[in-house]
DNA sequence: GCCGCTTTCCAATGCGCTTTGGATTGACAG
DNA sequence: CTGTCAATCCAAAGCGCATTGGAAAGCGGC
């Protein structure tokens, strides 16, 4: 069943029978009740190609995830933020694509994605610092929200990012309220600027109390279970071990925990461990009381968010760009406690 | 640029541009070369809404993700699975397209995904006992590929799934043969079809030995730390605890680890874990020496298969379907040892 | 009864490609 | 020299819709 089938059956033509689904002024509102009947009634729905190709709009928004190389992307939090903007994309009547392709060929996508005209914005992932992909997508001239900020990009952009350093700055002073001064940073990449920022909050932190930075009490690595679980026990092992730890994710967070309890310390008494949470649907940070102590942010949410905005920057691409800084709350858990007193 | 600028420049008509560019043999190979060039050097992309138009094909594949009440699938293992699908697709220059959707509106966005021509196959997820959904896609009439099966469907489709039984089922034998004879089940949604499957093959293993199987030793609950956390918790306090927990996932075995370990108890020694290994990129099993002892099955991989299996049936709609069953390996970590002397 | 205006509809064109059904040319055999 | 055939190319139609530029009908005012 298409328009014109539908147009014929009721005795119109096909410009009206358009005009009458889309809301157009220019049909009497009988008319229209009786195509929308009809419309109804056959289970008639206009076809997404030729409406495409009618109006020139893809009605779709692209995600680039690269593989390979940084083939963290593919990650638990990538999954919760395509879940929140692909749930406001559908409520849109827009589809979401996802390009999953080798980490050489991510350039050639973009452009591909754009001279076909396959989707009408893109949002742009994990960016890095001086992120050469910005000033591509802004010379391609294609609609584009980054999830998070790239340090040392010139021209403005939009984008929804949470403030990172913030914080980590507040969880650091958290620990040194405590009385810890040994204090890790089990960071994740830090070509990632999100990581770069994090690791900013920690040291200004630990700075202003006038406490030297140590470099062996950082590492930076991805956000797996593992990572988290080695970068703990080699600082564990050191002389000077420390007392508490900043973890990028519940995930690092949870092989830091591994590393502490396998050498017999006792989390929220011997070591203190605060994570970021993310706030994923299936890695809840426990429930009534939370597991780890954390500076949270919910993923899902920013992906809502940055979804409305690419919407709306291709609703009218000729506003300024848009940012949203969102803040993590600190929620306290079991996984702190006063530093331990020496000796 | 367009096909028709394109023709032009050259001084030749779309259709020759067209079949020098689509490799068709009614074109002389000189011109076709210079077609090449030229389409390379304008940078030439044809028009992805007018092929698609043109064709009636959508080139694209569909993913359909219900929210709210199975919220468990926006998961980790969902986010594998797609990243192995998607490399497929573009391998074969294919779209995936993402619905993420309310519940109740699945049935429906399945209905419009075929009416409006928007994807030329699906890929049906996590499918349950008697999925209406298998039905409904061949009612529709769409190309479709199951990741897992649904006991209970009469009629033949195509799949992609892990022989989840059997991995259940030498799990469970290789603790009986350490002598592990108080064995839990810690299970994913028993509504998922994948989960009772899985209890089939723990069960069957303990009859085979003529053990009893006891309710008490086996919960289900979604996959999250939490529910694995809670779950083991409330068996360790039982008056004959388990010496042996069997985990759905990486995930709800690191919170049986929690509860193992909160308990004073040590991993290995004196409670014995294996959960079932999604091999995910992020998530990995610690590194030379696994962590959990474990079944282990690439859910890329079966992304990769599914998505394989799914633009053959698109290319040939009149094969019968087709199914894969992958085998887990069992591999052998650091969480299982021989079942402690009693008393 | 005529004019001008609004309301309601429609015919025709176009989006950028594929594909069908020729047309044209040259080679070659008879 | 003519007819046949293969090799090349092209004009035109069509995919299913949106949209432009009217046309027809209805209305009130004079």
């Amino acid at each position: 069943m298409n328009l014109k089938e539908l147009a014929s059956q009721l005795g119109l033509s096909p410009t009206t029978v358009s005009r009458a689904l889309n809301g157009y002024p220019e049909v009497n509102e009988a008319t229209r009740e009786r195509v929308m009947a009809a419309a109804k009634r056959h289970n008639y729905r206009p076809n997404t190609k030729a409406i495409r190709l009618a109006t020139g709009r893809a009605f779709a928004v692209g995600h680039v995830i690269p593989l390979a190389t940084r083939h963290e992307i593919m990650n638990p939090i990538f999954a919760d933020f395509i879940a929140g903007a692909g749930e406001t994309y559908s409520k849109n009547g827009y589809d979401m694509v996802l390009s999953v392709v080798p980490d050489e060929d991510e350039t050639q996508t973009y452009r591909d994605l754009k001279a076909r005209g396959t989707v009408d914005g893109m949002i742009l992932h994990a960016p890095q610092m001086d992120d050469p992909r910005i000033p591509l997508l802004a010379e391609i001239g294609i609609p584009f929200v980054v999830h998070g900020r790239a340090t040392g990009a010139s021209l403005p952009y939009s984008w929804v990012d949470v403030n990172n350093r913030r914080a980590f700055l507040r969880a650091t002073e958290f620990l040194l309220d405590l009385g810890h001064r040994r204090i890790a940073l089990v960071n994740g990449l830090e070509n990632m600027d999100f990581a770069i920022r994090r690791r900013t909050g920690f040291t200004d932190a630990l700075e202003a109390r006038g406490i030297a930075v140590d470099g062996a009490l950082m590492s930076s690595d991805e956000m797996t279970e593992v990572s988290g679980y080695r970068a703990a026990k080699a600082m564990l092992a050191m002389a000077g071990p420390p007392t508490a730890f900043l973890a990028a994710s519940m995930i690092s967070g949870m092989g830091v925990r591994r590393a502490v309890e396998e050498r017999g310390l006792q989390i929220g008494r011997d070591v203190s461990i605060i994570i970021h949470d993310d706030d994923l649907s299936y890695m809840k940070n426990g429930e009534d009381v939370p597991i780890f102590t954390a500076t949270r942010s919910s993923v899902r949410e920013a992906g809502r968010l940055a979804a409305e905005m690419l919407l709306d920057i291709i609703a009218h691409p000729d506003h300024a760009p848009q940012q949203r800084l969102l803040e993590a709350e600190l929620i306290i858990g079991q996984s702190t406690g006063p530093a331990p007193s020496r000796g």
